[in-house]
RNA sequence: CGGGGCGUAGCGCAGCCCGGUUAGCGCACCUGCCUUGGGAGCAGGGGGUCGCCGGUUCAAAUCCGGCCGCCCCGACCA
């Protein structure tokens, strides 16, 4: 492509309203461009991207044997109904109505249809397994979305679905879908990490992600020396010995803090420790109040809470709500006097602890040298704290966590048979009797990868694409386009590298080299040949590799089999 | 959903508090000259329903009300 006749427009300033590095370069090298809150355009430099991403997905799902589908975006609201997502998907469900009125929901993902379609379509054991795939723009109202194409609220996915008679053989599948996972990663030039994960609302329970670990990644990944690795929803960890403990006492002590609320102020107060205080968070279920007991120096993860409590929609007490049910204003609540029909849950991080100290239920008072199981006894114990760097691994026990940070493309599930019990999918197996698919459902964040990926690999000047991506393989950038052999050459060139099979963006604009230099950098081409009038004179050329950041001066005769052997390793 | 902020040219912003010429600046864009190894210079030029609707006023980008859009933070507080 000739710049001069590519719609691709670049521009110094950052955009105002975005946040992370993938976002600004995205729309600062004229990749993408806003058309609402999470809805973006592909402008042609970044849909090149996208389609080599796309190509790499494709050919690593037909290497498995996985079979290419293309499902309606549009879905009857019936199906999510039946499987009984409708109320669970809730808000992030775009939904709209046809002229007669009747409901229909814009695919966040294709559970629901393709168990539809193999309830029709496949009925005897003979005909399976199948492994079905997809790419296409997928729909979800996500409550924020922020970070370009990072969370939208239209995006490209893959997914994959697939069907068995036997766990064995849902294993096998599974298995080979993360190897197809972790090689598309690897051929996007990715380092990435596969963890345990929460299931959200897909559903089934073993599940792992594939992250693409970056600086500014929205998830946290902890893993250990031993292999354990798992998201922040997952993690689980046992605490860390040497912490200070509470006596227990003959009795739980009342003492005054007036006025000292928080973990920070009532251990300041006390002269304790945040490991010697227990918090009492209050919330209500669409029927229940429960309340979540963990350290002082805990968050609670409200995901693994959710799951425990069983209810997707919990929600914290108000502060008029702490008072009518405990009695005390916010800051003193504790488990030990609760209503009989507050249920309990204790952290399992709490079983390290000896003596707590607890709000009493009582304005301006805590109790000291409370025990658990004698004061108060919580009706189940789960781990339901977020995990912390440092902490004991759950795993092997011995190593400590560690925490980093990163991007989630990929998800694959075990669903098992969540829809296609709930929606009567069933085959006939070899005794003649009817019995529910096990199913696996994959998914892929395509247009994702796009940011993720220069999330990855970015410096100070602008987008550094990994090879096999990059949306051009050499820009070809003449210094001075009004000298007449400078523009002889990069013509020369332009067209020797097209006939050799590269694509080629020739920055043939008049403009003056610094300019030209800086948005070689922003836009991120691995290599980009430099022709100056003192260069061709020695009848040399000058290619700079952008990651390395280094120039080298090759014969012109060269130049082709230079650029073939930086290609090589991606063809 | 709660809190905060913003909406003025393609992008980044000033002007608004304290109403009053023709609404301004930088970048980008167009024309010409000049320049050509890191976002030059000179001269000229185009581009605005000041988010939308309504109100107050002799007069509204500016004050008031409503709506819409966008961004950030929070939903981890006991």
């Amino acid at each position: 492509m000739r710049w001069t006749k590519y719609y691709l427009p670049t521009f110094k300033e950052t955009p105002s309203d975005a946040e992370i590095p993938s976002h600004k370069l995205m729309l600062r090298a004229g990749l993408i461009r806003k058309l609402t809150a999470g809805v973006y355009t592909f402008l042609p430099l970044g849909f090149r991207v996208l389609k080599k991403i796309e190509t790499i997905v494709r050919e690593e799902m037909d290497r498995i044997g996985c079979q290419e589908v293309l499902m309606p975006i549009l879905h009857p609201s019936e199906l999510y109904k039946e499987s009984g997502r409708f109320q669970h998907f809730g808000p992030e469900l775009f939904k709209l109505h046809d002229r007669r009125n009747r409901l229909f929901a814009l695919g966040p993902t294709h559970e629901e249809v393709i168990t539809d379609m193999a309830r029709s379509e496949l009925k005897s054991y003979r005909q399976l397994p199948q492994c079905h795939y997809q790419i296409l723009t997928k729909f979800r109202d996500e409550i924020r979305p922020r970070f370009g194409v990072m969370r939208a609220r239209e995006f490209i996915m893959k997914d994959a679905y697939s069907f068995h008679t036997s766990e064995e053989s849902l294993d096998e599948i599974y298995e080979k879908m993360a190897g197809a996972y972790r090689r598309i990663l690897d051929r996007c030039g990715l380092s990435n990490v596969m963890v345990e994960a929460d299931a959200g609302k897909i559903g089934g329970d073993i599940n792992h992600e594939f992250v693409v670990l970056a600086q500014e990644g929205e998830s946290e990944i902890f893993s250990c020396s031993c292999g354990y690795a798992a998201n922040d929803e997952r993690a689980e960890s046992l605490g860390r010995p040497a912490e200070v403990k509470e006596p227990v006492l003959d009795t739980p002590q009342k003492i005054k803090t007036p006025g000292q609320k928080t973990v920070e102020e009532v251990t300041a107060f006390l002269g304790a420790k945040p490991s010697q205080l227990v918090k009492t968070l209050l919330y209500k279920t669409s029927n229940k109040t429960v309340a979540a007991l963990i350290g002082g120096d805990r968050t609670l993860s409200e995901t693994k809470f959710s799951k425990i409590v069983g209810d997707p929609m919990i929600e914290p007490l108000s502060d008029e709500e702490i008072f009518e049910l405990t009695g005390a204003e916010v800051g003193y609540s504790g488990p030990v006097g609760l209503p009989k029909d507050t249920m309990i849950i204790a952290d399992t991080l709490l079983e390290e602890f000896q003596g707590m100290i607890v709000g009493a239920n009582e304005t301006d008072a805590h109790l000291r040298g409370v025990k658990m199981g004698r004061d108060f006894t919580p009706n189940a114990s789960a781990n339901i704290s977020r995990a912390r760097a440092g902490d004991r691994c759950p795993r092997c026990e011995k190593g400590t966590l560690s925490v980093q940070r990163g991007v989630e493309l990929g998800h694959i599930f075990k669903l098992g048979t969540k829809y296609s019990e709930s929606m009567g999918a069933t085959y006939l197996d070899d005794d003649g009797k009817e019995r529910p698919f096990i199913m696996g459902c994959y998914g892929f964040g395509v247009s994702r990868t796009v940011a993720a990926a220069i999330e990855q690999h970015h410096d100070e000047k602008g987008i550094i694409w990994p090879s096999s991506i990059t949306p051009m393989h050499v820009l070809v950038l003449p210094v001075n386009i009004a000298d007449a052999q400078t523009r002889n050459t990069a013509e020369m060139l332009y067209e020797d590298l097209r006939g050799a099979g590269f694509d080629v963006l020739l920055d043939d604009r008049d403009l003056r080299p610094g300019y030209k230099f800086k948005d070689a950098d922003l836009i991120g081409i691995p290599l980009r040949i430099t022709l100056g009038e003192r260069n061709l004179k020695k009848g040399m050329i000058e290619i700079y590799y952008r990651r390395e950041d280094r120039s080298e001066l090759v014969r012109k005769k060269d130049v082709i089999h230079t650029i073939q052997r930086f290609y090589e390793p991606d063809q």
